[in-house]
DNA sequence: TAGACGTGATTAAACGATTAATCATTTCAC
DNA sequence: GTGAAATGATTAATCGTTTAATCACGTCTA
């Protein structure tokens, strides 16, 4: 091709029409003043040509690039799917296209992958933090999705709430002592739906307990069992995981050492991960409202981009030394924090059914 | 802001130390001639400045964007997360940024989402189709990761040889009646796995069958059980799932049905998906090389981006009619199948073990 | 009828980077 | 010592779009 695309430009559509670019910009844009019949005409034709605007065109003299930035710390978080999919189709509808940016896990490199974004000239941000990690000034407009409880969140699902959603769930199924499943006590979101989950409940009637999977192995090395047949032995009968990944982990652990869910054990996770409905018992979980809270991120963050631009030119006189440093704007939503919605499935059940197959089960341990 | 960004330019470099923005040009790409020492300070005034290059600039004058577009017409695929990963590295290395685009499994909004990156002026598109979907001209590069037996495919995972690897694996382990699990017989992915795996066995000797859960959903639902502790009693030792998420789907549903896996009936899977290493029993798998695979596809591409344009600019007397028509130049790689690698867990193992536990767990069902 | 005003279009100047063409020097060879 | 070549830098055009400023012209008002 060489010279740019091989479609037709503004000039080319007002040469064959024999009017001057900027009058076709108009019509095209409807911001000049052009009358109706022209416009129409000039709109026919481009469509004619098969006319696409050029972004680059269109960036250059902007300063807009017309493309959001979106930065997973932990893009292996089987939940990011989901994200990018809402966070994707929010933004093509706000006509943005979204440019990721992965650190694979490394908080190191999650600087750089945002420096490749600011490169890129993305006109703002949506950040996905992993366990509250700070994040360095972009320079420009940035969302965050994290909790609620984070300083500076925009939004996020409501995980307190959804803990206690679980908790009445499993209170209300009989269940007197629980054991909470998280992985890491430094994930901010998991703190939130553990406390959220402990709220619920009354202590005195109630006892709970936390399993930090992390500390665990760290001790006996990634992949270890979790000794949730001990546990059973020890009269827990539900089992509350903060991610549907480790409610699995749970539930293939207990089915191992033959004891019965939902049973002998009820097992409940959060998010709705893929395969929840589809294993043997489908796992009873809560799910987070991803669209409503991409389309919150997405709107808020294309509202302060355009809100922060006048669009202020600066005439060749004037010096603009004191600018406030326009980097970094967190934005804010006036919706902050959405409901999640709790999915009854088959992995958790009243208590007391048919005790007598933990003690046949427990051979297999 | 309003002009652009807050950065410096070219230009300001240029003005601070009293040379042309040519020279400034030419020593920060290293193309031109520059006397080494005015390239030093070029360079290091442009860094004391913290200069970064307009994208948009340097797009709408080399008529390239340094962007590419991913496509993945099933985003909800657990497997998204690693290929997105993988590819934005491989980009990132190769100085481009990774546009996303989804479809949401729709095929008529795959082009939809084509035509967005485009108009987005891509340099180049990844395209990992489902169901070997034809790809639309998209008026770029295009590289396709699917399967080798595809035509048009750039490069794959050998899916054939996986699933041969997987036959022998528990050929040798004695099974001897296995049934394959497949989603549906439309995936050419999935044939070519399965084909691999009959391919490896002797017919006469090992007895393998084919279940296809889409068509089982059909009848019973979505979620519906696979009826494989009947498999069982009807003598199939082994499950061959040609993704780890029906694998799972199997594990569970014979853990639930009181067969003890693998003592009763081994599971494997395919891809090795985030939970395969942390089940119990933990996933006998085989994984893509995806690393390798992203960096072939980036590789021939960028390559093929370089090659179709030789900048050729188009003087005002010259028409360019003849054009052979620069659209959707499929690309292609040398090595255009990259071998699986099989992962030996705890969920297939030999025959033979503890048959009993059948018995006694058939009781659940 | 002159001035004010409105309408519909054009002119021209950016935005920031790239690059072919050009110009000034200096170096070198014969 | 003079023409050729190499070196190091500059000039200026260009990519495609947007937009402030301007212009031409018809209409309304005083």
């Amino acid at each position: 091709m060489g010279s740019a695309r091989p479609g037709p430009n503004l000039t080319r559509i007002a040469a064959s029409l024999g009017i001057s670019v900027a009058t076709v910009s108009n019509a095209l844009s409807g911001k000049g003043r052009v009358s109706v019949e022209l416009a129409e005409r000039i709109r026919a034709t481009a469509a004619a040509l098969g006319y696409v605007p050029s972004q680059a065109g269109r960036a250059l003299r902007t300063g807009r690039s017309g493309v959001l930035g979106l930065v997973l710390p932990d893009i292996s978080n089987p939940l990011f799917p989901q994200i990018a999919q809402a966070i994707e189709h929010s933004a093509a509808l706000a006509g943005y296209g979204v440019l990721i940016a992965d650190s694979r896990g490394d908080v190191g490199m999650q600087s750089e992958a945002i420096q490749r974004l600011i490169e890129r000239g993305v006109d703002g941000m949506v950040i996905v933090p992993r366990r509250g990690t700070r994040i360095a000034g972009a320079g420009c407009p940035v969302a965050i999705i994290d909790t609620p409880s984070t300083p500076g969140n925009t939004v996020s699902a409501d995980h307190w709430q959804g803990g206690r959603e679980i908790a009445r769930h499993l209170r209300n199924l009989g269940h007197r002592k629980i054991l909470l499943i998280g992985a890491s006590s430094a994930s901010s979101v998991q703190n939130d739906r553990i406390g959220g989950f402990k709220s619920a409940l009354d202590a005195t009637t109630i006892k709970t307990e936390v399993l930090w999977i992390e500390k665990l192995e760290e001790r006996d090395g990634p992949g270890c069992l979790l000794g949730l047949a001990d546990k059973v032995r020890q009269g827990f009968t539900a089992f509350a995981a903060v991610s549907d990944l480790h409610a699995l982990r749970a539930l293939t652990e207990l089915q191992r050492a033959g004891i019965a869910v939902p049973d002998s054990a009820s097992v409940t996770g959060f998010d709705d991960l893929i395969w929840s409905p589809v294993v043997t018992p489908a796992l009873t979980t809560i799910r987070m409202d991803i669209t409503a809270i991409a389309e919150i991120a997405i709107t808020a963050l294309v509202s302060a981009i355009n809100d922060g631009e006048p669009i202020k030119r600066m005439r060749p006189g004037e010096a603009s030394a004191d600018e406030p440093l326009p980097g970094s704007r967190l934005v804010t939503a006036e919706k902050s924090r959405v409901p999640m919605q709790l999915i009854v499935r088959q992995s958790s059940g009243p208590l007391g059914l048919a005790k007598n197959e933990t003690f046949s089960g427990e051979l297999l341990t």
